[in-house]
DNA sequence: CATGAATGAGTGTTCATTCAT
DNA sequence: AATGAATGAACACTCATTCAT
């Protein structure tokens, strides 16, 4: 069972979800057809099992998400967690892109998808909240900043991030930190 | 021929790119299979096209950004393209949803996509570069605005933003902007 | 789409229905399996329309029972009547087969027969009662008589009379008409 | 071994023959896949050990068929008889319909089939003929007795008589011995 | 004796594409 | 230019059977 998830992995990465046949699975795991679906239903089924797993690994680096106030250390904790995100997602990046290909003809993998979304938007706006005090929406923003780890980590699998890697983190670290705190100490 | 992409446009809101047949474009058309292929010569081919002309009303949006400066005449003009983008970006759902979807198949989709995207983020940074004096980096900032409108924009169309979506744009028309230029203007 | 249905035939004479492959009978037919799903959803629906055009058959030779009364009129339109049924069983003999065999598991065929059963007992029950007076119970009598033509003529299919043709159905209409109709006339 | 013998009767009720899976049996048996190939080649195979018991059970029941003359006695007799058989017939139910199933596949139930059905009906024979004395081929009404018979037991399993049961075991009794024996003792 | 994970041949069904009219 | 019946390659999924433990 390791084994076909491992291999569909692969066959995901090459070819993505939609273009993925059974039988490229079975044959990248060297097993049968039969052994497929003794432990899968069907590959929408295997998918969620990925797709779970990957979710588990996302909440895990959100929740290790320290408190984030407007001083240096502010800055350097969201420019860690904003690599490690970067970086959780390209090891992803497979199973994300199949995430994303099947969510379009998937219920429950969509709903699997706004769950994450809305835990790890309520976790950051709690980070931050915390440490705020004036009229900006937290929530909001958060809202803003996941989307957009979101898609910069799709780039980052599909396109590279257009900057050399370092920059780009510490660059949107440094304005989002602003974005937030302007004001209080910056 | 336009009646097919009319068609097509309502099949692809209905049920996804990868679901959709050919069979149910030509039928909603009311014309034929093989008026089908006399225009096109596949659905990636009608899928181009459609692209294509979403592109183009895409970059004209961005085409008309003024100059961002770090005065509240900036925010302003932030906050209505913010909005412009997202609204056409409402627009044209069911051809971004199935544009997403086929360029995991088919490299001209992606050719395509990428090429906009890096007109779009290059736009952006002349707007804002024009105005900043500062070490920020405005190329990877702009990269990170534009995944985050890409996905808000997303988010909007498949799940709403969570918020009211006035005080959306304008929240994050101000933690953005304030990003890009607090310490000039704050 | 009568290619098909005449190819069916062949093939359930030859195999049976559940033995039967799509693929044997679109081969039989000189066509496409995409052809054989232009005009049926599957098997079973194929089946149905054989059966029915069965049924509407026996319905067809059931309402030529002219009255059956104690005289020797009687006992030659009950012959001919035994003949006519057991013959027209043996020419849809591939059908009424593959028709007991798809019954077991498709609702919609059980149905049908059951149907025509019914209309076919009842209407013997009609020709006897007409002329009868004394106190057998006619309807159980026609149930009975229906029942022996339906095995006798799946035998005759299936392994013959088991003794000459002609002599059978004389001496099976002389013993019926007896029973029903002795001490009347005889 | 008795186990499975008893879990497939409890399928195949369920589901008939050709729908029923070995997984279905073991399951039942609360056994396991590799038990079944222990005691049975394949599921043809098992069925051919219950449909052999039940000829047995069907043999047993003619060879108790006692003289059937002209009298009242015969009648009873006669009566007495069918309902045995029909009683007979429903406890038997499931393995006569998988056994109807599954002779239209397999060469050996059909054979054992004929085997039973030629002993039963020369069985029956005997006994009305050693009463008999005119010209009425009784061979032949035998045949036609049996036929009847099948079907009947089969229709009270399936659909059930159409009158009450007894009304009905008793009509066809009367109307069968009289058809034997109008004329002797009418 | 008993197990049950693994196998893979076999089959129903779909749907993009063609082409004679 | 327009049609739509016909095609058949492609694919998902099932399930009887085996065999190492």
């Amino acid at each position: 069972m390791r084994r076909l998830l491992g291999a569909a992995k692969l066959v995901f990465a090459d070819r993505g979800y939609h273009a993925a046949r059974v039988d490229d699975i079975v044959r990248a795991a060297r097993t049968s057809h039969g052994t497929f679906y003794l432990y899968f239903t069907n590959m929408d089924d295997l998918l969620r099992v990925l797709a779970e797993e990957c979710a588990q690994d996302m909440t895990e680096v959100v929740e290790s998400l320290g408190e984030i106030g407007p001083g240096a250390d502010g800055l350097a904790e969201l420019s860690r967690f904003l690599r490690d995100f970067v970086r959780l997602s390209h090891r992803h990046g497979a199973v994300l892109r199949a995430w994303a290909e099947g969510a379009s003809d998937h219920l429950e993998l969509r709903r699997l998808g706004a769950r994450t979304w809305r835990h790890m938007s309520s976790r950051i706006d709690e980070r931050i909240s915390q440490a705020r005090t004036d009229q900006v929406d937290a929530a909001a923003g958060a809202v803003a900043l996941i989307a957009m780890l979101e898609r910069l980590a799709y780039f980052r699998v599909s396109r590279g991030f257009g900057t050399d890697d370092e920059t780009g983190y510490t660059t949107v670290a440094r304005v989002v930190h602003r974005g937030f705190f302007a004001g209080e100490n910056a």
